[in-house]
Order: C-alpha cells, then sequence, then structure tokens
RNA sequence: GUGGGCGUAGCUCAGACGGUUAGAGCGCCAGGUUGUGGCCCUGGAGGUCGCGGGUUCGAAUCCCGUCGCUCACCCCA
C-alpha cells in the first residue's frame, strides 16, 4: 500500500481541483466565444493510429499494451489522429469549416520533469476545410484571448509566429541542401538557449557543408518581413509568403491584438508535418516552456488516411500554464463550499434545524450543520472552517417563536428572522 | 537512456565529529468555553528517520547497495 500516484501521475486534491476546473472553464467559454463546439473521443485507441504518423519509434514513448482481445492499444498521447479519424469519418456531411475543440487527458511515458509529466490535459483547436488568412488569425487570436481570459496580460506573454514554408524557401535560397532541411530546422529552434557555435556545429552535422551558409543561417532568426522581401525578391515562393505573413498580421492587428504578436522567423517547431503558419506562445522572459504551439497541418488529414482537406489548430496544455497563473498570482481563490451553516443549540432542536436545512437546500443553496449536536462554539467553528457564507441558529427560544438568528460571517451582523423568511427573503445571500 | 540534487510527522523543515525515550512550527483532534467563529492557553494523536545490508557496545548520523522523488540533458505530440 502506497499512499502516493505513480510517477509523471497527479492527485487533484480539492485545491488542485479547484485550479483545474478555473482552467477548464476558461478554455471552454474562450472557445465557445471562437464558435468553436466540444467533442472527444476515447482515451484508448489502437496503436496502429499513432505509428502510422509518427513511425515506430514512437512506441517507446507512449503508454502502450496488448488487451485481452489480443489488440495492440495505447492510451493516446496526442489528440490529433483521434481528431482526424473522427473528421474523415464525417467529414462529407459537415459543413465547413469545421470549427471543433477538446480537452482531452493525454499520456506519454517520459521522464516527468519541469512542466512536463505523464499525464496532462491540453485544449485542442482546430479548423478544418479553410486555407484563408483570416482561418489563421483566427486560431492565434484565440489562443491569444485564451491566455488574457486569465489576466494574462501582453507584459505577461508573447506568440511567436513565422511560416514553414517561408522558412524552407530561404534556407534553400540560403543553400541549405533540401534533404538537411528537418535537421537545420531541429538545429535553430534551440537558437535561444544554446550558444552561436553549438548552432554551428549542429549546422554542419546537418549537413550544411558550406560555412557562409551556416553563418546567414544564424542571422535568419533576427531578419524581419522587409528584409526578407528584398534579400528575396526573385524567389517566388518567399515573396507569396511574405505577403500572407503581412496579412496575418495586419489582421491580428485589427483583432486589437498587435502587441501580442512578434515575427520569429527562427521559429519552425518539431513537427514535421506543419506546412504554413507556425506559432507558439511563451511568457515574455522565457522561464517556462512555451505554453502553447500550433500551427497549420494542410497535409496531414489526407496523410493519415482522411480527406483532403486544409487543417490548422493548436494546443495548450494544463501544467506550463497553471505554473504561469500561480506564478503570477492569478489562481483564484477557491470559492466557500458552503452557504449557510445551521447550528443547533441542542439536541432537541435537531428535527426542526433539520426542516431548515432541507427547506433551504431544497431552494438551491449550499447547506451544512453539526452531526454531533456539539457545543455552539465547536459548531460555529466547524462552519467558520466550511466557509459558510452565514449561520442560522436554531434553539429552543427561536423554535417557541418561529424564527431563528441570522449571522453573517464576515461581518458579525446578527438578525432574527422568521423561519420563512430564510428562504428568499431578502436577508438572504444570493448563491 | 545520461548526469546533478534530495529522501526525518499530513505539510515546511531542524537534528549530522555516532551516545538517554528523534524535535519545532503549521495543520489535525480534544479541553479551557453547556447560546456565537477567527485570537490566545493547555493537552493529545501522528514516525519501521525511503528500504536492505555492513561497521560498532550503540546508527537518523559512518560505509556499501537499492528504491523513490526532483531538476536538467535526450526527445517533444
Amino acid at each position: 500500500m502506497t499512499t502516493s500516484s505513480l510517477p509523471g501521475f497527479r492527485d487533484f486534491y480539492p485545491a488542485d481541483l479547484a485550479l483545474r476546473s478555473h482552467i477548464f472553464h476558461t478554455w471552454r467559454e474562450v472557445a465557445q466565444r471562437y464558435g468553436f463546439v466540444e467533442y472527444d473521443g476515447p482515451p484508448l485507441e489502437s496503436l496502429e493510429l499513432y505509428t502510422k504518423k509518427s513511425g515506430a519509434e514512437i512506441v517507446g514513448q507512449l503508454y502502450g499494451f496488448t488487451d485481452q482481445g489480443g489488440r495492440e492499444v495505447a492510451l493516446r498521447p496526442e489528440m490529433t489522429p483521434t481528431f482526424a479519424r473522427m473528421v474523415a469519418a464525417r467529414a462529407g456531411g459537415l459543413p465547413k469549416p469545421i470549427k471543433w475543440f477538446s480537452i482531452p487527458q493525454l499520456f506519454r511515458y517520459e521522464r516527468p520533469q519541469k512542466g512536463r509529466l505523464r499525464e496532462h490535459f491540453q485544449l485542442n483547436l482546430d479548423i478544418v476545410g479553410e486555407t484563408s488568412v483570416a482561418s489563421d488569425a483566427e486560431v492565434v487570436a484565440a489562443a491569444i484571448d485564451v491566455l488574457r481570459a486569465f489576466g494574462l496580460g501582453s507584459e505577461d506573454f508573447v506568440a511567436r509566429y513565422s511560416d514553414r514554408q517561408l522558412i524552407a524557401a530561404v534556407m534553400i535560397e540560403m543553400g541549405v541542401p533540401e534533404p538537411s532541411l528537418p535537421a537545420a530546422f531541429a538545429a535553430l529552434d534551440k537558437a535561444d538557449r544554446e550558444s552561436k557555435e553549438w548552432i554551428l556545429d549542429r549546422l554542419l552535422e546537418a549537413g550544411v557543408e558550406n560555412a557562409g551558409t551556416r553563418e546567414r543561417l544564424t542571422g535568419l532568426k533576427d531578419l524581419t518581413l522587409d528584409e526578407l522581401s528584398a534579400r528575396f525578391s526573385h524567389v517566388d515562393v518567399v515573396v507569396a509568403r511574405v505577403e500572407r505573413l503581412g496579412l496575418f498580421r495586419r489582421q491580428i492587428e485589427a483583432a486589437g491584438l498587435g502587441e501580442f504578436v512578434l515575427l520569429d522567423p527562427g521559429l519552425v517547431r518539431g513537427l514535421a508535418y506543419y506546412t504554413g503558419l507556425v506559432f507558439e506562445l511563451w511568457d515574455r522572459e522565457g522561464r517556462f516552456r512555451a505554453i502553447c504551439g500550433g500551427g497549420r497541418y494542410d497535409d496531414l488529414l489526407e496523410s493519415v488516411g482522411g480527406p483532403d482537406l486544409p487543417a490548422l489548430g493548436f494546443g495548450m496544455g494544463d501544467v506550463v500554464l497553471g505554473e504561469l497563473l500561480r506564478d503570477r498570482g492569478l489562481v483564484p481563490h477557491s470559492e466557500a463550499a458552503l452557504d449557510d451553516f445551521v447550528v443547533h443549540v441542542s439536541e432537541e432542536v435537531l428535527p426542526e434545524a433539520l426542516r431548515i436545512v432541507h427547506q433551504l437546500r431544497a431552494a438551491g443553496r449550499r447547506v451544512g450543520f453539526d452531526y454531533r449536536s456539539r457545543a455552539v462554539g465547536k459548531q460555529f467553528r466547524a462552519a467558520d472552517q466550511a466557509g459558510a457564507g452565514r449561520v442560522i441558529v436554531v434553539g429552543p427560544e427561536e423554535v417557541a417563536a418561529g424564527e431563528c438568528v441570522v449571522r453573517m460571517m464576515d461581518t458579525g451582523d446578527e438578525v432574527r428572522l422568521s423561519t420563512s423568511d430564510l428562504v428568499g427573503g431578502s436577508s438572504g445571500r444570493p448563491s
């Protein structure tokens, strides 16, 4: 018998669950405000669903086993395959664009560390069937507004964005061999954390033989859109993607969110399947891991056997977000568990107290009382600990008069009320 | 998979040249207080000192091993 949970798994005591619920409520509220509807799928899926997209090497990183029917199954490590599967099954009949969100619990078998456990909840929000810049801006705006809804401002976080096609075209133009692109992406992805020498070494390993090319690549992340379009005006893809990013930027600004976004040509994200816009939300100081990441994946649905539909979306986990909210003091106090606590002065009046308790509960109020008819002082202390807003004292005198004493716990004010006025009366605190 | 740090009460931690019955604060329970919470006072419960072995008259303390937690690397969905 152990009292601890498995490594990387969390117990949610009431105070912890209060924060989780707050996160879920806020996620839902903002997603729905943007017109997304909620869906869910099974937490257990066929292992093949994941190996098909990511290859066999992913098996060591997920919770997989053989079930009693001999099926190879896995706890879902991400939502996208499930999402793709569900969209594929109904795509023909669904009006476009499809705007869905979900809050799945995801699992991965890895060494736990700060901001990264073996289990977490993640808001997944996606649009399917749209290639427009407006849909790009809509998804990024939604991610930003989610954090704003928690009370975070532009001084707290920033959305970095880039474009996969743009960066790939620029890299090739700079002299990166096409087969070296993925490794070059990976090397540049570390630019913020690693030294320039480290980046140069990794680029050489990636197969970028030309020293001048390597040098130019390290400066890529600092280029502006204007510089990119000026330097590569002869490359059609670069011109087109720069124009698209400019339009994206103007739409974000029109939404009033310009202060929250920052172009970062060095941002590529590890995932191979992104085909256009990529973005990540970070705390301004970079003290935490990425809060949210996403992008456009126009080829993914078809590649996993789904319909040929463009798509984009993001994932936002509850772990890093929770750490950030704690850090900024944005965790709401868990609301009091009780509206009323009914104190009975002696065991003889317990029946009358119970009548009042249940009358109040029937009216929708959260009501507690003492099970053991302890001293009044003890009952008050219990009421205080339970966070009761008011205490209703029922004693022999009150019962005889058909009244009770109502004490507001925050102010200490007391009034005598007719028992019939307790529910719906003007002195009753709205719940 | 690799490396660092840490394991003593529910929580945060003292105690470490080896030496009576292992402590504090907070929390919990009870009493002071048989009609009024927070503050205060008193008492109580709660520990295989992560586990196993070794050295020793004697180990929370020293040695070896092991497990766990944690941070970072790898990877990142």
